[in-house]
DNA sequence: TCCTTAATAGTCATCCTGACTATAAAGACC
DNA sequence: GGTCTTTATAGTCAGGATGACTATTAAGGA
């Protein structure tokens, strides 16, 4: 099986003399024969790893699981929490590992109604000052508010309010605000706001993640008109369940459906507008 | 680089030893004490590469770049075109770099208003059979119809018309379908269009590039209404310069506003609605 | 019982969109 | 030159979606 070398020998191939490529063929400054294809020449290895930025809701404010860094560098900095891909694994299923390790959630997606999504890869050199490293970055939504288990570790781990997440190790803050970003941009074209609650929400938890992810405050009745009017968002639990226990009248219960894009959108209030403008 | 790894940093050589769960900390079953940070001991080698799937729009079709395979495996069949990462490149680096390796347009954007864009990564092992290489896909638009130079090698690369771009090597008809999902969503919420495009151009033109991407007709004043009453979407070019040439009634030229994101988006007509109903 | 809180039900004007019709200006054809 | 064809451009019109509000219902707490 396979046992596929997975380390060295830059001789594996995905080359060969390569198309034409006659005398010293290499991509000179402007006249280079080499076309196409993989050049064993240029096979270098990279050390691949996945970061995780993975999201919650607490107390109506946007969570992220982050991890204490233990050793240099940025000792003692805040993290996104990831690790290597294992020899054998898929960068989804060491995101998938990754994530279990650090929440303590099954890895089969059976458990939790949590959402992994790839977010895009960093491959800066330096972004790792000790060696090169291509990371994988994934953003994840978990519902609930489980503590997270950091080994063991109380201090190690732990939910941070996204807006208190700033000066993370490596470029872990750029890494943080292009998933943030996503994840808003998602909400908007996709049923994905429901990743964050449990089995059965109201619409008013629902509203709550997106006034939460978005920072904005948003219509009730318009919400739930718009919610409701859209095939296959949420539908409704069981019988009448109701919400009990808190304040002011008891609210339907509802689930995810089974959209999975939403028609028409659920736009965001005002979007970043852009500098210009038109003749009228 | 005829020197192959000049980057000795991570030592090709010294590769974990394969699953290699060097006795001490590591990721256990369930059972693991470290927690985040990269764990040396887990550090595994891989290649990695970027592979591209550039798009352009001739004769009213949608067309892509591949360069046929001149070895095992896959030998002579077609490919998106891609090679490794060097050594100190970032993996955007390596992508303009083989761009203007395969279509000899400078590798900075001053030249072509091309647009390159990161797509998502494959890291299935097996993805290729020879060994375990993690590939950064990007897509990249281009205007007008350079013709490909493939090393002067005429077949060896060329535009395909995406209808018959199937039966690619690796999982380059996944990566590509993915591409083309990606585009034709983009062109809904950003200015994106305008890439396909020469640097002036009329609106029908515009539309044209809409068409064939969705594979959809649109009507013509309607589109002509929602471009120009998004704000940033196009701007008039000089004076009345008109399009001549063609039949009919010579159109206004166009450049690129500087809007990148359109507001309201521009929806696709019938996007594959879910086969849920609700009540109404 | 009264007040507060939150869910739910409507209203109304505006904007956007899809479907169409009409007009203008060029080349093609005879 | 006089059509016809083709494409660009200007409007019209009805229906749907949205934002801003108001009203009602149903719980818990003082």
């Amino acid at each position: 099986m396979s046992a596929a070398r997975p380390a060295g020998t830059p001789d594996p191939g995905r080359a060969a003399p390569d198309t034409g490529a006659p005398g010293g063929a290499r991509p000179g400054p402007a006249g280079h024969t080499r076309p196409a294809g993989y050049d064993p020449s240029a096979f270098e290895p990279f050390a691949v790893t996945v970061d995780l930025a993975v999201f919650t809701v607490r107390e109506e404010r946007l969570h992220v699981l982050l991890v204490r860094r233990g050793e240099d560098p940025y000792r003692g900095r805040w993290a996104l929490p990831g690790g290597f891909l294992h020899p054998r694994e898929s960068a989804e299923q060491a995101a998938r590992r990754e994530l279990a390790e650090e929440t303590g959630m099954e890895p089969d997606s059976t458990t939790a109604p949590l959402h992994l999504e790839q977010l895009r890869t960093y491959s800066d050199p330096g972004r790792d000052p000790r060696m090169r490293v291509v990371s994988v970055a994934y953003a994840a939504l978990v519902p609930g508010l489980p503590e997270p288990r950091g080994g063991g570790d109380a201090e190690h781990a732990g939910w941070v309010a996204l807006a208190e997440a700033g000066g993370l190790a490596f470029d872990h803050d750029r890494i943080l605000a292009d998933a943030h970003e996503r994840i808003g941009a998602k909400l908007e074209y996709t049923g994905l706001a429901t990743a964050f609650c449990p089995p059965e929400f109201t619409l008013g938890e629902l509203q709550q993640v997106y006034e939460t992810v978005w920072g904005v405050t948003l219509d009730r009745p318009n919400f739930r008109r718009k919610v409701l009017a859209t095939p296959g968002f949420v539908a409704p639990a069981k019988d009448g369940t109701r919400r009990t226990g808190g304040r002011g009248k008891p609210a339907a219960l509802y689930r995810a459906g089974a959209a999975a894009a939403l028609h028409p959108p659920l736009l965001r209030p005002d979007p970043p507008q852009p500098p210009e403008g038109r003749t009228p």
